[in-house]
DNA sequence: ATTATCTATAGATCTATAGATAATGC
DNA sequence: ATTATCTATAGATCTATAGATAATGC
């Protein structure tokens, strides 16, 4: 519908000619940006390091973006929108609160490799617990707490570590993910890891793989005929 | 051996007089540079910055600093130092390789949890991961190999987590532990849950748990003996 | 003489704005 | 007319060095 002319596009070239793939020209910048955020910092990448990865001038950033606070909260709200969206469609699937963690980890950790592998670090870097970034940490912390009420329907009598504890081990247990090397499973290893954690092991860890997986079969494929 | 002269300190006094407690100017300096890394990231700390909080120039830093890196791998290899320190001992004293995982954690955790609380999160700032910073990365690891050994030996057979990834998970969630909330007993509630991750729960974790405890008394009192 | 600080500053950034320019769209 | 880019630049940093100064130590 919007491919009509041909080759061209509106607005002066560039003077490194456009590599073109199918990105707009903001989500360039972005892919840049979350590239050298991850090699070198949010502090410590300029504006002038972002434009040149993306082959435009520095000025030419302000056009699609107020500033370098502005692309670094669009790549961490990236990072948590999907797995907001999904949460209350798979807890509502769920069996028990042991297959809800289960599939929310793994949907979580899935969500974070599918994105930049760095942005996840960044979440407790000290730049990004200042008051401009608070938008996001609300959704992470809103996140937080889904996973502190899984935890604490899921932690036997008499399990020795806090149910606060333990959702916030489950959360950042998710997130250094996406550090580390790949592994096959990942996603449903980090999950046995977070039920442990809870002191969930053994047979009754198998039957929260068996009911967490039920839960993502049942996000698969009715969830696209809910949403009509 | 060094208090003779009375009140008078060596060198041109500080414009701001010095607040005299016992800290060399020295630890004056990591101490305010620690806070400022914590709140604001090391990027973006100036040592304009780092100075005003000691109350000299910034050009004075130099004196003892040969830049605002030296500082922060300073303050790198001072929080993972007194671990790597005793770690032989201790488990050289352990019953088994979960008491010796459960020390290890409560070791760690304390130790981290009375150095500067922001120092572990920036362990996997970005910055830290440039060849700069190299020598703290290869004690970290170093570390890290101990966490991987153990828990090679602690997870049971069957156990669905590689023991690659449970070594990085217990390194993750000792060192994350200095940015949570403090709770009562948190250095063993964080070494329930690693071993919990390993699969261990149940009265296998409360044998861990004794001896761990068991390793620990054990090193509190003959290591001071052991080392004349 | 040695030490720890100071003042002053050069040179290298870095961010964000103002205004020009070269395309397409109507 | 609208859009996406460009060029140019002001103003605000920031790091690190050079050299002066004000203490103590011998």
């Amino acid at each position: 519908m919007s491919e009509r002319g041909g080759t061209g596009r509106v607005g002066r070239p560039r003077s490194r000619g456009a590599a073109d793939d199918g990105r707009t020209p903001r989500q360039e910048i972005l892919d840049a940006a979350a590239a050298l955020f991850s090699e070198s910092g949010f502090a410590a990448t300029s504006t002038r390091a972002i434009a040149d990865r993306v082959g435009i001038r520095q000025a030419s950033l302000y056009h699609h973006f107020a500033g370098k606070d502005e692309i670094l909260l669009e790549l961490l709200e990236a990072s948590v929108r999907p797995t907001l969206d999904v949460v209350d469609a798979l807890r509502s699937r769920a069996p028990d609160a042991a297959g809800a963690l289960h599939a929310l980890v793994v949907v979580d950790v899935g969500t974070l490799l599918a994105g930049p592998l760095g942005i996840p670090a960044l979440y407790v870097a000290p730049e990004v617990q200042q008051p401009r970034f608070e938008q996001f940490r609300a959704h992470r912390r809103q996140l937080g707490a889904v996973y502190a009420e899984l935890v604490r329907d899921v932690a036997p009598a008499g399990h020795p570590v806090d149910a606060d504890v333990l959702g916030q081990v489950c959360l950042h247990l998710v997130e250094m993910t996406a550090s580390l090397p790949s592994a096959p499973q990942l996603p449903e290893q980090v999950a046995a890891a977070c039920l442990g954690a809870c002191g969930v092991t053994g047979d009754q860890l198998a039957a929260a793989v068996a009911g967490g997986r039920a839960v993502r079969d049942a996000l698969a494929a009715p969830a696209a005929a809910g949403r009509h």
